[in-house]
DNA sequence: TTAACAATTAACTTAATTGTTAATTGAAGT
DNA sequence: ACTTCAATTAACAATTAAGTTAATTGTTAA
């Protein structure tokens, strides 16, 4: 968990992809397959490792699952950032 | 160049280390390798990846090379994250 | 229960990353 | 020129990551 996890997932362009089709609501998996030219296991990897980052959350709906942004993790990243630019006083 | 670099360059902890040493102030590659316990080779291949991603300057003074943050590249990252976070009508 | 479909997990291959030691570059001093 | 020290680059071993195909899990409907 935490900021580590959360900047590997962000390390990737499927990913950064995926996470910016998620911006306007949830999608399935399938949705989601049918943007990219990998397989779908491909996918379902990446998935799995921006949900490991919670980065996004999923639920099942009968034979689909849907995924949706959690962008509130982000938040960290921010605050990380503003840290580094920011007062340039404590190590 | 970009994103993808600054977030590849970010990806580890090591290197986000070496950022927030050099909040303070620029510091000589083996001041640097001094509050790590990896080889100072290692230090210079991570130096490398950070000056790749444009996130830090170095420069030579005598025998020293020095290097100094470049945050200014995290601009980009805020940005995107910001865009991500923010306006749910565009894809 | 069987068939069909959505999605994940498993097994494997290949490419990229990280670390080590050894050799090399560059600058300063003798 | 030679030595010494700071740092990088080269060559190699080991780990991690990303992609593929094939098999498995979970759900719906006949």
């Amino acid at each position: 968990m935490g900021l580590q996890n959360t900047l590997r997932a962000l390390a990737d362009p499927i990913r950064r992809d995926i996470l910016s089709l998620l911006k306007t609501g949830p999608l399935s998996a399938g949705d989601i397959c049918s943007h990219f030219s990998v397989t779908a296991a491909a996918i379902s990897r990446h998935l799995s490792v921006l949900k490991e980052a919670d980065l996004i959350r999923d639920h099942r709906e009968g034979k689909f699952i849907y995924y949706e942004l959690n962008a509130s993790v982000l938040e960290e990243i921010m605050l990380w950032i503003t840290e580094l630019k920011g007062d340039k006083d404590d190590a």
